[in-house]
DNA sequence: TCATATTGAGTTGATATCAACTTAATTACA
DNA sequence: TGTAATTAAGTTGATATCAACTCAATATGA
C-alpha cells in the first residue's frame, strides 16, 4: 500500500457510520429477506405483496402512476408485472382513452393469494414493531417517506 | 371482482402507510439511484463504493466477513467481487492459514478511485442531510442500524 | 393539417439479489 | 487416525435493478 493514496481510517468509519445510502440498502436486505422468507409459503416476495397490494385500490393504475408510488424505475416493474401476469395474478388492458396507457389490475386468484398472505404480513411485521420497540417504528416511518419522497422520479 | 375475496381499502391503505419493509425498499431505490448518478463519473455505484470503502480497514476481510458487514448474501458479493477484480479494483489470495477463506484487499488503483470519489460522497450526503434536516439523519441512523441488526445473518 | 415535441411503455445489456445445491478445507470425536 | 459434522466459498437459476435506447400514441404550434 503505498502512503501517497491511503485512505485514514478515520474517512473509513465516518464512511461506515454515517452513509444513509449504506445503512438503507444493509436494512433494506435484512428485511427483504426477512419477507422474502415469510411470504416465501405463498410464492410471493416482498416486492411482489406490495405491488399486488397497491393494486386494490379504486382505481387501475398504469405502469408509469405504479412504478412512481413504489419509486421503482418503470421497466423494473415492466419485468415484474411480466411474471405476475404470467402466473394469471395480474393482468393489463390498454387504457382505449389513451392508448399508450397500460391499466393494471389484481385478478380474483391474486386477490385471494394477498388474502391468505395478508396474515403473515400482520404477524411479521407486529413481530417487527416490537422487537423496534417504542418510537422507533413511527421515528423510521417518517425518516424514509422523506427520503422517498425526495426524489421518487427515477 | 367478487366481494367474498374483497380487501378492503382500510387494509391496502394500512400496508401502504404502516409497512417499513415497502418504506425501506422504497428509500433504498431512491438512495441507490442518487447515489449511482453521483458517482457514475467514476465508474462506480454506490453499493462498489461501499464495499470498497470497507476493504480499507487495517484487516483483510474474507468474503463471508464482508458479506455480514455488509448484510449481503454471500454469493451476491461473490458476484460483485468478479466484476471489481475483472476491473482490477480489488484482488484476492487464499488465506494460507485457513484454505478456505479467500481475504480480500483493494488494489492501489481501487484506492485511488475511491480517493476521487471521496468528496462526490461527502457532498452528496451533505446536500442530503441537509434536505431532511434537524435530526431526522441521526434518527433514521438510529433505526435503519437496529433494523440490520436484527438479522443480518443471511 | 402536418411536422415536431412530449409522453407512456418496452427492449437490451449489465449488475444485484438470494435460494438451493455443490465442493473443498477444517474440526470434532469416536 | 479416520470418519462425520461443520464451515467457507462457489455455481445455477430466477427475479430485481436501472441506464440507454427504441417505438408508438398523443399533444402542440405553425
Amino acid at each position: 500500500m503505498t502512503l501517497s493514496n491511503h485512505i485514514p481510517l478515520e474517512t473509513v468509519h465516518e464512511v461506515r457510520d454515517t452513509c444513509l445510502c449504506l445503512a438503507v440498502q444493509r436494512a433494506a436486505r435484512v428485511l427483504a429477506r426477512r419477507f422474502d422468507r415469510a411470504f416465501q409459503p405463498f410464492g410471493l416476495t416482498n416486492g411482489q405483496f406490495s405491488l399486488m397490494m397497491a393494486l386494490n385500490g379504486p382505481r387501475s393504475p398504469t405502469v408509469g402512476q405504479l412504478a412512481i408510488f413504489l419509486a421503482m424505475d418503470r421497466t423494473t416493474l415492466t419485468a415484474a408485472l411480466k411474471s405476475l401476469e404470467r402466473r394469471s395474478l395480474v393482468t393489463s388492458e390498454t387504457d382505449e382513452k389513451d392508448r399508450r396507457n397500460r391499466r393494471l389490475q389484481i385478478t380474483d386468484a391474486g386477490r385471494a393469494l394477498l388474502l391468505a398472505a395478508l396474515p403473515v404480513w400482520r404477524s411479521e411485521h407486529a413481530a417487527l414493531d416490537a422487537e423496534l420497540g417504542g418510537d422507533r417504528p413511527d421515528q423510521l416511518r417518517t425518516g424514509l417517506r422523506a427520503l422517498a419522497e425526495g426524489g421518487n422520479a427515477p
